[in-house]
This record gives structure tokens, sequence and C-alpha cells, in this order.
DNA sequence: CTTGACCTTCCCACCATGGGAACCTCTATA
DNA sequence: TATAGAGGTTCCCATGGTGGGAAGGTCAAG
């Protein structure tokens, strides 16, 4: 398999299969005479999980990780439902982040009467003049 | 004011400050005739202006457009308002995938004994084996 | 045999930020 | 007044993932 039908496989595009190569995450597959990549069912499924741990917003780090740990058939379940609480843990800190930022900023779409005029609560509170509280 | 005492009055490290004078995200200031730059208060005041956007998760080019329409004495709030809600609507839709992707997590971590035994619901379902169902 | 699709490596860019080197300038103190 | 140290200047490099593209080799179909 090419790494172009590994990549329409996996849904890893070429480019980032090779980096992937690069940085060690996954091992260097075979090549052929013509120095072409050649990948076989094992390296599409590793390639798969990879694909799925950075979908659910795992970092290539933590990704690695797992693979270790899937690949060590003496792996306690404990160490990765670790890896994910943690990654949860980080997930809703920044979701408590963001929806503090929405919170603010509709506050003041809300007050902001989005007409022709050119007072502007919003450009009045960025520049903080306004007397909008943000309590943060 | 040197470029640390405005660093200080508004929470923009110098390094920033200087990047956004690269970019031309800010004016580049005067400078002392040993070419220290030289902030007054419009600078400061442009500067908070640009560190409350950036806190707010604007863009450093939405954060252009926002100083832009600040310093336009004619702009309507209707711009401004469109600007805040295409970014209020990012961020949902970037906080629904985070969401999502805790979902899942919680839901395969729930299923993790998290014990020593081999078995992880969280592997299987990275791999792509398990009967987790994602739904996304 | 040519054409076009695909492979290879290598470099560059993004965004926003920090680190650090090498060198210059100001201020306070011995 | 000499010197130390704090802080300024420019310039380059790194991060994390990803894409773009050039230059050149390879394969398969017409």
């Amino acid at each position: 398999m090419n790494i172009g039908e590994a990549s329409s496989a996996t849904g890893v595009s070429a480019k980032m299969i090779r980096y992937y190569e690069s940085i060690g995450l996954i091992r260097a597959p075979l090549r052929t005479g013509s120095n072409y990549r050649v990948y076989g069912e094992d390296e599409v499924h590793v390639l798969r999980f990879v694909k799925r741990a950075r979908t659910l917003g795992f970092s290539v780090d933590e990704t690695s990780t797992l693979l270790g740990l899937w690949q060590d058939k003496s792996r306690a379940s404990g160490e990765v439902k670790d890896v994910a609480t943690a990654h949860i843990a980080a997930l809703e800190t920044k979701i408590a982040e963001l929806q503090g930022m929405v919170k603010t900023l509709t506050h003041l779409a809300h007050c902001c009467g989005g007409d022709n005029r050119p007072d502007c609560p919003i450009l009045d509170d960025l520049a903080g003049e306004g007397p909008a509280k943000q309590g943060h």
C-alpha cells in the first residue's frame, strides 16, 4: 500500500504521515526498491488510532503515550484512564474559558444597538471606558 | 515612557509590543536620541484595547479590524456588532466541539475500570475495536 | 514513448509567543 | 568618575501541527 492509499484509508494526509514518522510517533515503514513507503494493515491500524486520538483533542505527545500503552500488553488500564481524565480536565478548563468570553461578548453585543449610530458599548468596553463589568 | 513601563502599564509584554508594531497592528512610536521607543497615554490606551480584545479571544486580524473601527469616528456600531457576533459564533462552535470530545472521553473513562487489568475500553475505542458509539 | 498521477526530499509559511545572544544606554552607587 | 546592573535595541530560533510548493524520480495507461 502506497502512502496515498494509506492516507485515504485513514484520513491522515500523506504530509502528516511523513511528519508523524519524522518525529518518531510512528515507525518508519519498509520501502520498495524505488524508495516508496509501503504500508500494511498494522500500520493502517496505528494510523487510525492516531487519527482518532488527535480528533479527540489529544496532543501528539499524549497520543504517543496512548500508543505506547496500547502496544504494551501488560499496561494497567489505570494509566490510560489517568491520561484521559487529565485530558478531560484540560478540555473543561478550556471550555470554561471560552464560555467566559462568550458571556462577556454576548452581554456587550446585547447592549450594542448595532445600528448606524457611532456609539458602541463593545468598543467602549474594549477601550476600558465603558461601565460594563467583566468580573474576571 | 519606556517600552518596559508601557508593558507593565498594559500587561502586554515588551516582546509582543514590538511584534505588534512589526506586523503593523500598532503604529511605530517616536524614539529617543538613543533609539528607545517612547510611549504616551494614547499608545498605552491602544495597547490596553489590544490586550482586552486578545483576552476576549479575538485574533490579531480581528483586533486590527476593531481597532480601525474604534479609531474611525464615523463607523457604524453595526459593523462592530457583526464582528463580535461572528466571533461569538466561532467560539460557540469551538465550545460544542470540545464538549463533544469531553462527552466521548467521559463515557469511555466511565467504562474504564482504571485498575490494573489490561482491558481498557478507551484504548479499544481509539483502536476502533470497541463497541462504544461516538455518534458524531 | 509520452502523459499524468504519484512518490521522494527539502524548504517555507502560518499564528502568537517566548528565549536568548550580542550589543548599546541609562542610572545609582562606591 | 568609574563601574555595575537594569533595561533598551536588533536578530535569530523554537514551539505545534498543518499546508504549499519546487525539483526530481517512478509507475501505469494509452
